[in-house]
Order: C-alpha cells, then structure tokens, then sequence
RNA sequence: GCCGUCGUGGCGGAAUGGGAUACGCGAUUGACUCAAAAUCAAUUGUCCGCAAGGGCAUGUGGGUUCGACUCCCACCGACGGCACCA
C-alpha cells in the first residue's frame, strides 16, 4: 500500500499546471470575466512569510472555484521591488540593488510555485523594470501637467537613521515606520502631489463600493472630513479680517478670544503693529523646532502669548476679542486659526491658565453637570440647549449650527465650509533604489517635463548609491546623467535627482497586469503598453484582498490616481471611476503564542521547511483551517500535523474504495438518503463558505464528509469520490489531482465543473424534535419531516418524560418551530 | 479621549434567536508491537451521584423573550485605528 508522501506528487502537478496555461486568462474572452487580485509582495531577502501564504492561499481557493464555475479569471502576481530594505542590504553587501532584487523576486516565484499558486505567470510584473516604471514615470508627468504635482518647501518628517523624507502615513507615533528612529523636521523642497483635492470624492465614492465597513471607516476617519463654516473676525485698524474655520458655530456666542497657529502669517504681515512682537516671535521658533508629536501631546501643558496691541471683534456679539498664538493649533489644518471659548477644553485650560475671559453658551441636559459648567468649575463640549444667544436662544446646538452660519452668511461675515484632516502628499524621496521623477529643471524655463518619447528616465548604473546626510539623492552625484538640455530651450538644464516613493510602482499595477497582451504574436513576449482595449476588458478589479496596513497608505494613493487616471481619459469612462468593486482583508499571522514573528525572537516560521516536512497541501489547509480568515491568528505546530493527517486519511479513502463500487454499483449517495444529505449539504456549506471567506468552516465540513466517507467506505462509489476531489480541490490542488488520476477521472480536476447541490437532497426526511418545556431541552423525538404542530404536539406529550414533567399542569402555551423544535410552557 | 473589533473547554475555534462546546489540537485509557512511533477504538466543560439522572456554565451585572453565546443597556478586559483637527 502506497503511503500519502507530497514530495511524490506535487512537483510534478506544478509542472503539469504551469506548462499547460490552465491558469491563463484570455483578454476579451465570452466567458464571464472574473479578476482577483492579491496585493503583490515587497520581495524581501527573508523570502515568503506565512502570513503571504494565508491570504495568497485563500484567494487562491477562491480563483480556483471561479474558474471551475466557468469563469475567465485574472489572477496575477508581481513585485513591488523598489523599496529601502534593498538599497540597504545592497549597501551593506555592495552588490546592486538590481542583483539583489533578481535574487529575491526568483526566490518568491520559487516558493510560491511550490505552493501551488493558480496565478498567471504570464503576467508576472517587476515595478523596477524600466518597461514597468516608463509608466509610472508618465502617470507622474500627467500630473505634473495637470497642475496636481508641485514643488514645495516644507517641514518634512525626516528619519535620521534611513536618511529619508516620511509621509505623515510612514510615521507611526512619531518614529520611522521602518526601523523606528524618532523622525526629526527638516525643511526641504519636495514634490507634492496634490491628493487633497480628490477628498470629497474619495469619501463619497466608498458608498459606490462593497468594502468592509471598517476599512471604509478608517478611511474615512483618515481623510477626516468635517463640516463647518469660515467666519470673519475683522481686527481694528487692520482692513483684513482673521479667518477662522469651526464646526461649532452654535458656540460662536461664548467666544471670547482668538487663537492663531504660531505660524500664521498674519503675524509676519502685521509684525509692525504687535507691541511684544519680540516675544511672540520667540514662541514661533520654540514652536518650529519642536516635533508634531511634542506640539499634539495631551498631557503637555497649554502654552500661548497674546499678540498685544491686536483686537479683534467677534461678529456675533460684537464684542472685542484678545488675539494670541499658541502651538497647538495647527498651521495645515482649516484656516489656522480658531475662536476660543468655554465650550472646548484646550481654549477652557489656556484661559483659567492666562485669566483670559470666558463666557459658556450651551447648556447641558444633565442638571448637575449645568451647574457646574455655569460657574465655569467644568467644560461642557457636547450638544445642548443655546443660552446668552440673543435670538438662539432655546434652540438645540444641531438645529441653531446651519441658522447661525445663515445669520452670518447674510452679513457676509461667514459661509459654509468643509474641512479635511488629509494633507498633500509628498511624493520625492532622496534615494537611489526609486523610480526617477521625469523633470528637468532649467534656469530659463523653470520646470520642464520630459517629453513622453524619452521615457523611461532609467536608473543609471553607478557604484556610489548611499544615502548622503544632506539630504540630496545619490543621484545628483553623477554629472553625466544629471546634466542635460532643456527640452524646451535646449540651454544647460539639469535632472530631477529625487525618486518616487515606494507607492508610486503600486498605484496602478492592476492596470499593468489586465493591460498584458497574450494574443498568439504576444504569448511569448508579452508587450506592456497601454492597452485600453484590454483595460476595458478586464477593469474593474472585481475582489481585491490586502492588509489593514495598507487603508490609509496604498489603497487610498491607488484609488486617487485611479480617480485622477479617470478624469483624464486614461482609462475608459465606462469603467466607472473606482478600480476595486471589492475589498476584503485578511489578519496577521502570529508566532506561537500569539505574539509577533520576528527574527529577534526566533519564531520566524518559514514556509520552505514547513512544506519540505509536511507538503504544500497540508500548508495551504492549515492555513485556512487555523481560524477566521480577517482575524489575527497565532502559529501552531500541532494544528499543521493534524491537517496532515485529514488529507492522508482522504488518499487512502480514495485509493480504499470497494472495487465493486468502483465499477459503478448503485452508491451509498443514491441508496443512503442521510449520505446524500450530508453530500449534498457538504457542497452547499462549501460552495457558500468560500464565498463569505469561512474557509476554516469550509476545511472543517471536508473534514466531516471525509469521516463520514469513512464510516460508508463498503458502499463509496467512484461519483461520491469524484465529487469529495472536486470539492478538496481549491484547498488541497496537488492531491486532488493525484487522486483524480488514481481514479481514472479523465482530464485535470482542476479544469473540471464545480460540483453542484440537488435542493431537494438537503430536505431531510426524519428530523429530530427538540422538546423544551418552559425553554429547557427535555427530550428529543425523531419525526417526519414537515410535521404539524398538532401531530407534533400529541408526539411529545406521549412521551415518558415528558408525561412525568408536565405532570398534572396544564401547558400554558406551546411553541412550535416547524422541523426543529416544539416548546411546552407550563 | 474618540471610533472600531472581540471576550465560549487545557488550546485554535464552531454555533449569530431554538440541541452550547461542531471540526482540529492536546490529554487519558485500550488494541496492535519485544518496545516505541504511526495507526485504530473509546473517553474528555464543570459539580453532585454507584447509577439512572440532575444542577451550573459562553468576561461581569441588569433587561427583552416561551427561549439569549446570539438582541438591548451599563461595566470590566484585550486588540486595532485615530488623536490638542477647532
């Protein structure tokens, strides 16, 4: 009796599957197009983690199903290569982060061959590949001609260990998402892209979209969109007003002073008018210096200086107002400027701490708590009831906001306003391994894009790709590749030395792969252009799964360029202007124990070693068996052996079946109706489960209609195992075919029609009766299926324990739930 | 502080108004074996009981309901996101 051994089988599946184009997808097929899309790995030299091979193997069970329902499925790998952990390991090792990259990508394909992956490997992408990244350069340079790039001298968060500029999403409580250093402010000039301009439509569109609640949620609160007004305050002596954007207009009574960002330039520009302008322009550097996380530290204590000699005027009441700065208002967010009152708690601490006048305007429902904010002991911030608001007054803060904004808005001292959190995005990077920003500065004509025929700007080849503690790239070292003629006057001009940050490759890759030709003259070469025709075909993704890491960075960026791709007729307006119908997402993998797999702590799991000990299969159905696919799940050894196990237990069922039944007996699914209903039941569970992403439910019925097999074995026949392959197949591909040709099925199993449940199978004909009196189960009765509550009714009071229960009471009131249960009240 | 997710055996978890603990792991006992491993069989929430049987159990406390792991309210705890955002 031959013996379950993976390393037999699976090789040569893989052989079979990859060189026959099972997996290939067909541009402009009549079959229903169907395109999944696993977000494509960063090709680290630790090679693939277990947690790569939980969400590739999940969406790969779902490929695999689609495509045995017929559909013409997209399902594409590639590599997001460029990225700071290659430059640094080829830094420290002096070898070109090119070689490094080619070394890892084939060690990624390698494994991920191995586990049997349905991807198309036709389609396979290379974000550092020239042909690649010629059209991420010229997304860059639609911007750029669109007006949404521009150059900027800002205060970036800058890490001094990675020598980089940080986005506001790569800093993570104030340190370096990579390696965790505390980021610094630096001033540079950098190249920003205008993302804030696509808020409104990036909130609204989510409703378009089937995403999980959360992950629109967080976007949402990302982008942080808030309504509210602008209003004026006019300063004395100064023709220009102060504007002030809130979100509380209910409360602009109870203001009674002003507070300025300490960078706003009110102060530059009216410097000669405030009397301590020496100190205030103290506090401005203080402010300047210190870290945005120093500067939104809650327990810190409020500080501020008042701009003497300024008054302003508060519109509402008329009355003047002290004007001061104070650092934790924020030059980026609203107008930099705020109304200050008792009704908010960082304005209620500074003006107990400076004796600054306060006055409250809202009332609380809560009596108690009214007194209290009355005698200014408290500050109230919710809703409530307007007071000290003239002819407001009564009215509750929700009604009062729109009115009060009216009242003004007819003044011309205020007007409706909608504010966002989101902020600009930077977008240069000063670092070798990077996509080149296609610009050339020219002293004559300032900045020049690259005409579109010079693309790709290649990477030059050079030895020297360290980071410098200037700050400037590696890049503008090398004379020959930076100097160039203007394309415009053709006089000296020099290169954009800055690279593209490591989302620029992501933004648009799933039109990459759906853009790939595979017409017969392209099979063997596959061409990259922009192909619309191919984009209209295949776009929009239909199921797209990633990380929660990546809501607020990659699939924000790549629905903003979408968006931006959209509007310029890049792609074809008939797609709509969101490229994912769908997305899900998938929880960590934890070391055992539940704590993070890290190289420090030696519970790196690697999926090499766990598939030479065990086989691919066991590791793709341990992986979806471990628990709920969008929760967080740690590592264990144990539960990969008894994965192991189930499948060994179905290559001897299959390979065990009673040679009679072989040949084609009646089957136990058409003599037995409770196998049938188990089967048919099974293939409904199953079909069902993978859709919802029930996976470890999904192994766990296989499981059941394998023991199940087991208990019937004398009476299998070759259409029980035929369907039990079928079913096995997404999770467990490799074996299922083995069995399938064990079993003298014709063709690949993977190629065949997904099974299907007969409705009438999964009526059962005997059910078990659950008796309940007053609500606790007293009995079990089996009955006819479809029983009336009379004939169901009579059944349980016949029953001994029941009779003795019920005794001499008289049932107050029956329950019954038809085919389930009938409950006695007494 | 705000928002979200989640609390079930020794462990991962199943059940989302109707049999709590499916499936798997682990453990105990037995069979096979010179022995071990593997495999197979049985048991496995907890308490009382010789047993039949019964009581108690889904973080805590209330509520709705004939019936609550499931719905509602309050609290406790864990994880994740956001955080002087006006």
């Amino acid at each position: 009796m031959k013996r379950y051994s993976p390393k037999l089988i699976e090789k040569k599946w893989q052989e079979k599957w990859y060189g026959s184009g099972v997996f290939k997808a067909q541009n402009g097929s009549k079959k229903r197009k169907f395109y999944l899309l696993v977000e494509f790995p960063y090709p680290s030299g630790d090679g693939l983690h277990v947690g790569h091979c939980r969400s590739y193997t999940a969406l790969d069970v779902i490929a695999r199903k689609k495509r045995m329902e017929g559909n013409n499925v997209l399902f594409p790998i590639g590599w997001d290569a460029f990225g700071l952990p290659t430059e640094n390991y080829a830094i420290k090792k002096g070898v070109h982060p090119s070689i490094v990259t080619k070394k890892n990508t084939d060690n990624f394909r390698r494994q991920m061959k191995e586990l049997g992956f349905s991807f198309d490997w036709s389609r396979e992408i290379n974000t550092t590949d020239p042909k690649y990244y010629k059209w991420t350069q010229w997304i860059f340079l639609k911007l750029f001609e669109s007006g949404l790039a521009y150059k900027d001298k800002i205060a970036i968060n800058w890490c001094p260990k990675d020598k980089i500029g940080l986005a506001n999403e790569e800093v993570i409580g104030g340190k370096c998402e990579r390696c965790g250093t505390k980021v610094e402010k630096k001033e540079k000039e950098q190249w920003m892209i205008k993302i804030t301009k696509y808020a409104e439509r990036l909130v609204k569109d989510l409703d378009n979209v089937n995403f999980l609640e959360k992950i629109k949620t967080q976007q949402k609160e990302w982008i942080g969109e808030s309504h509210g007004a602008i209003v004026k305050f006019s300063v004395e002596g100064i023709e220009e007003s102060i504007e002030v954007f809130t979100t509380r207009m209910d409360t602009i009574f109870s203001g009674t002073f002003l507070i300025l960002a300490p960078g706003h330039n009110f102060i530059e520009k009216y410097k000669n008018k405030i009397e301590n302008i020496d100190e205030v322009l103290k506090y401005k550097e203080e402010a300047k210096n210190s870290s945005d996380i120093d500067r939104t530290n809650l327990d810190k204590d409020v500080t501020g200086v008042q701009l003497k000699g300024i008054v302003a005027k508060n519109p509402a009441t008329n009355e003047e107002m002290p004007v001061w700065i104070a650092d934790f208002v924020l030059e980026q967010y609203g107008t930099g400027a705020v109304f200050a009152d008792a009704h908010d708690k960082r304005d209620f601490k500074m003006a107990k701490k400076y004796g600054i006048a306060l006055r409250t305007s809202i009332k609380p429902n809560d009596e108690l708590l009214w007194q209290k904010v009355k005698n200014l002991e408290e500050c109230f911030e919710g809703d409530g009831t307007l007071y000290n608001s003239s002819q407001f007054d009564g009215m509750s803060s929700a009604i009062a906001r729109p009115l009060i904004i009216a009242w003004l808005l007819g003044k011309g001292l205020a007007k409706p306003k909608t504010s966002y959190k989101l902020r600009d995005w930077v977008f240069s990077r000063q670092h070798y391994w990077g996509e080149p920003i296609p610009l050339i500065f020219c002293s004559q004509c300032g900045w020049q894009p690259v005409p579109e025929k010079d693309l790709p700007i290649e990477l030059p080849k050079v030895k020297n790709y360290k980071p410098t503690d200037t700050g400037e790239s590696p890049l503008a070292a090398i004379s020959k590749w930076i100097n160039v003629k203007c394309p415009k006057c053709k006089g000296f001009a020099k290169r954009e030395t800055d690279t593209m940050p490591n989302w620029a490759g992501s933004n648009w890759y799933y039109l990459a792969y759906a853009m790939l030709g595979n017409s017969k003259s392209e099979a063997r070469n596959p061409k990259l252009d922009w192909n619309e025709k191919n984009i209209k075909y295949w776009m929009s993704v239909d199921w797209y799964n990633g990380g929660m890491e990546h809501t607020t960075l990659h699939l924000l960026y790549s629905r903003f360029i979408f968006k931006f791709l959209w509007d310029i007729g890049a792609v074809p307006k008939q797609i709509g202007a969101e490229p994912y119908k769908k997305r899900t997402s998938h929880g960590m993998v934890l070391g055992e124990g539940g704590i993070k797999m890290s190289k420090s702590k030696g519970n790196v799991i690697n999926p090499d070693s766990v598939v030479k000990q065990y086989g691919a299969d066991t590791l793709r159905v341990y992986e979806m068996f471990m628990g709920p696919f969008e929760q967080m799940i740690p590592w264990d050894a144990k539960g990969v052996v008894g994965c192991q196990r189930f499948l060994e237990k179905i290559y001897n069922l299959a390979l065990k079946i009673n040679p009679a039944m072989r040949r084609g007996a009646k089957s136990n699914s058409e003599l037995d109706p409770k196998f049938k209903f188990s089967l048919n039941k099974t293939i409904k569970k199953i079909s069902e489960d993978i859709e919802a992403m029930k996976f470890n439910t999904a192994v766990s019925s296989l499981m059941i209609l394998a023991n199940n097999f087991i208990e019937n074995k004398e009476f299998i026949a070759k259409e029980d195992v035929k369907t039990l392959l079928l079913l096995l197949s997404p999770f467990a591909p490799h074996l299922a075919e083995e069995l399938w040709l064990a079993s003298s099925f014709k063709g690949l199993c993977c190629n065949q029609k997904w099974p299907k449940y007969n409705p009438k199978f999964i009526e059962e004909e005997k059910v078990l009766l659950i008796v309940q009196i007053n609500g606790k189960v007293r009995d079990k009765i089996e009955a006819d299926f479809g029983i009336s509550q009379k004939e169901a009714e009579s059944l349980a009071l016949k029953s001994e324990k029941i009779k003795v229960l019920v005794g001499g009471n008289k049932p107050v009131k029956i329950i019954f739930v038809a085919n389930k249960l009938i409950n006695i009240v007494i």
